[in-house]
DNA sequence: CGTTATTTTGACCCATGTCAATACGGGTGG
DNA sequence: CCACCCGTATTGACATGGGTCAAAATAACG
């Protein structure tokens, strides 16, 4: 696991802090399972599936398109703990309440499903619980290197560790040139890395006149030196052995 | 649940985003309970009682004084995902490896149990399941009032919150003056608020000079306006409803 | 009581934020 | 299909919070 994993959990993984039940490929009895009998709806962006504050009443399976997770704070800033793509659950097992407001980034197409109708199923299967557990673990080691991040890196590490991290969530091999899809704005991005538009920006700006990446619009980025890219990402990555497979969780009393 | 909550689990709570099975005052059958047979250790500062890297085997229960929970990135920085006070548990239900290193910063006295045999029991009872889950859910979430707070405060308002956040795991009531007790470094709390020790002692002067709190020694803190101090902060704190009372996943599959 | 680590303070600088002005691009209506 | 418009992105000029480097003061410890 590398530092791009750090950030996106793993292939066909998930990138932010607050989701990452994104491993999970369904054996029979999986958690996506769980949704198959609930019908599609489609959102349009930036209509939220759920509100930060209000009651949690379902617990939604993603199968199309891209979502925000945000919260608010009280003099009105936002900041966006993660992004959640095709294939990802957006799971609110311990609230009475979303924390969080969810929003579409681009038009989604999802499924929802009782929260205690998942949490039945839950109860009564030892595998689900168990991936359950396991995937709440990602998650919280995600966070954990977010807050690393966050705290410790430089606004260009921020950026090109985003960047690689849509890549590798995008399936993307080693070879550059790689071409990646950012659906989001650059306010999204820059709520997501702490940072401003304008910083966002013209750190895009810096990597193009480098030559390390180009860009078709704003939201087509080709990666054109992966390999520099990735070195300015590492010196920012948490140390970890190659071949760790699970995560660590300190739970205290 | 304010923002000093947020940061410090609850009273008699953790004020860090790694480690919150705090609220847990044992019933009978509690995760507590488990280590009642245990020999104690103890440990001077500032030693480990796990090394990031190494393979986990077991489970702690922190009796008296304190830890720090590290992290170092590739180029040797360090960061503080938190800190555990007596009455913690230290736990890693996750992964093969620790994922961070927890040292003493004071003498302290604690259990450890083996992994498979913590394992074992909370397998075999879903009271403890219930609790094992719902701490790592607060756990999960203070992680990203964490992450909210790195992105998106100023240095005054993350070194407030801190205090505030060590007078109310003290218990500490609500009227001015209260005395602390701050037992870690300037270092420690650096590396825990993305900061550096000399900004972390600036802040720590202004206050003084605004006559918000006094000192005496550099581990022994007096907040002289509660007030005042708790405003500052909640322009950080993200934003909630009074008296919502757990917390909220997002588990992205 | 001396020695060393920690904390505090000072002077300076740089990365990033702020405010403001274009430029661009995507969508709409003619 | 083109022209216009509006939201988003980029760029520029400037301000500043916090980092860096260095020294002095204080606390911890033998």
């Amino acid at each position: 696991m590398d530092n791009v994993d750090a950030m996106f959990a793993r292939a066909g993984g998930n990138q932010n802090p607050v989701g990452a039940l994104s491993a999970i490929r369904p054996s029979q009895d999986s958690l996506e399972s769980l949704f198959a009998a609930q019908v599609a709806e489609r959102f349009a962006p930036p209509r939220p599936i759920c509100w930060e504050g209000e009651p949690a009443t379902h617990v939604f399976q993603l199968l199309e398109g891209c979502l925000r997770i945000c919260r608010t704070m009280e003099d009105g800033r936002r900041a966006i703990l993660g992004f959640s793509y095709a294939g990802d659950l957006l799971c609110i097992p311990a609230s009475d309440t979303y924390l969080f407001t969810a929003e579409a980034v681009t038009p989604i197409h999802f499924r929802r499903l009782p929260r205690h109708r998942f949490n039945g199923f839950v109860g009564e299967s030892s595998h689900l619980r168990a991936q359950l557990h396991a995937e709440v673990c990602r998650e919280m080691r995600a966070a954990q290197d977010q807050i690393i991040r966050l705290g410790r890196t430089a606004a260009n590490q921020r950026v090109v560790t985003f960047l690689l991290g849509v890549a590798q969530r995008a399936g993307a091999c080693m070879t550059s040139p790689v071409e990646i899809d950012v659906p989001f704005g650059r306010l999204d991005i820059a709520d997501y890395l702490g940072l401003t538009v304008e910083t966002v920006s013209r750190e895009i700006s810096k990597l193009k006149h480098d030559g390390l990446i180009s860009t078709n619009g704003p939201h087509r980025i080709i990666l054109q030196r992966m390999g520099r890219l990735r070195e300015i990402a590492r010196m920012d990555a948490p140390e970890r052995e190659p071949g760790i497979s699970r995560h660590t969780l300190t739970v205290a009393a």
